[in-house]
DNA sequence: GCCCACTGACTGAATATTCAGTGAAGATGT
DNA sequence: ACATCTTCACTGAATATTCAGTCAGTGGGC
């Protein structure tokens, strides 16, 4: 009986490792090809498996490209709460979220996959949700920390909520232009910009959170 | 001679506005169906047209899609020169800018277009630089006119150039959230938002832009 | 011996693109 | 003014391709 259960259990977590692998893979072709030029062939050929075994794991199409963002959107989520619960005074805190906003480079993984999402989310109710649950929870962080920041007497502000607001706006808008590789923006400006707006948010001095880093 | 130029020239004009009403339907079809899901039938039937037809005026679907989006990235792009080049103080035009760029409706065609074509931007080279034409003419036009306030001694700051990137990132990220419907904001609060952080980072008492309404 | 993850060939539908043909509007010649 | 010729916007059916999804079969491990 125990024996039998750590067979089955064993068998699956083969299943789980296969479905994390195929949802891997369709997040790698996603960022290369775009969320509505994703063949399910190509998750196949990436995995070097075969096609019915896609549909074996998930139904349709849609389901597993679906299921791969909902993956992500967690996995962000959890990082989000990681950084609004670390360490540190509310200014370091602030700074570390905002550095973790800017893309990691012109092709940032999560920005490229998210900006598609924003496109299908116009008409899928589910992929408008599961943005839109990421969203909240990145905002919800800049929140808490702003929050924390003002009952320490670190920021200066009457309304928390309507800031957190505002930087989360502009970081999407900044990110945007970056992943896009607007002329005239860079990481390194993104990051200033978002300085300076939290430093006139939440009445800093200039350059104080400049020198806030960890 | 003259006669036969007027009836060539109105041969032309036929086919001019043939090719206008083809591009006015795809914009309509794209708005419904999204970029990757509209098909070249629904164009066709749209119009009430044969889906022949489509391809004698536009090689290929792409090319109607390309142009349809680069005429209304023109179109828009006029919009913003008119905005700009405006009567009234540099406060009363800066006023209409923010007003303008708020959705109209949380399905404003303009928005669900840009959204859409960002995504495709990624991967499209034309698509981006269009997107980016369209872009960096809206963000012209609010530098022009913080310049102007500036200049009148009406705005504070010295770098105009870096408070209209930092602006019209913002309205970017709150038109997409208001676009997709994101609880918690609306046309309303999105106005509010950059009303509050044009007079922060302009020296602005606060509610002189809520005052300055035309 | 049975379960079940997996294969790979197959089907059928969706859909972009092509093309031969049509008719009306305009050009040309008388 | 008339007849004839030419052009060309347009049709609709044929074609070609691309893919998502299916299914009968296989083999390794419990």
């Amino acid at each position: 009986m125990v024996q039998a259960n750590a067979a089955r259990t064993s068998r699956q977590e083969q299943v789980e490792l296969r479905r994390a692998e195929l949802l891997e893979a369709a997040k790698q072709v996603v960022l290369e090809r775009g969320l509505s030029h994703t063949r399910v062939a190509d998750v196949a050929a990436a995995t070097r498996v075969s096609g019915g075994l896609i549909h074996y794991h998930f139904a349709t199409k849609d389901v597993l490209l679906t299921e791969m963002l909902r993956t992500e959107a967690e996995r962000d989520i959890a990082k989000a709460r990681r950084l609004a619960t670390g360490t540190g005074t509310a200014l370091q805190r602030l700074d570390r979220v905002m550095r973790e906003f800017v893309p990691s480079s012109r092709n940032d993984q999560t920005w490229v996959l998210w900006i598609d999402a924003w496109g299908a989310g116009l008409r899928d109710e589910t992929l408008r949700t599961i943005s839109e649950e990421l969203d909240a929870a990145w905002n919800e962080m800049l929140f808490v920390v702003i929050s924390d920041g003002v009952a320490a007497g670190d920021f200066v502000t009457d309304n928390p909520r309507a800031v957190a607001d505002r930087i989360s706006a502009l970081l999407d808008g900044l990110g945007l232009r970056v992943t896009l590789q607007r002329p005239g923006i860079n990481r390194k400006q993104m990051h200033e910009h978002a300085r300076v707006v939290a430093e006139l948010e939440l009445g800093l001095t200039a350059g104080s959170l400049a020198s806030a880093s960890t």
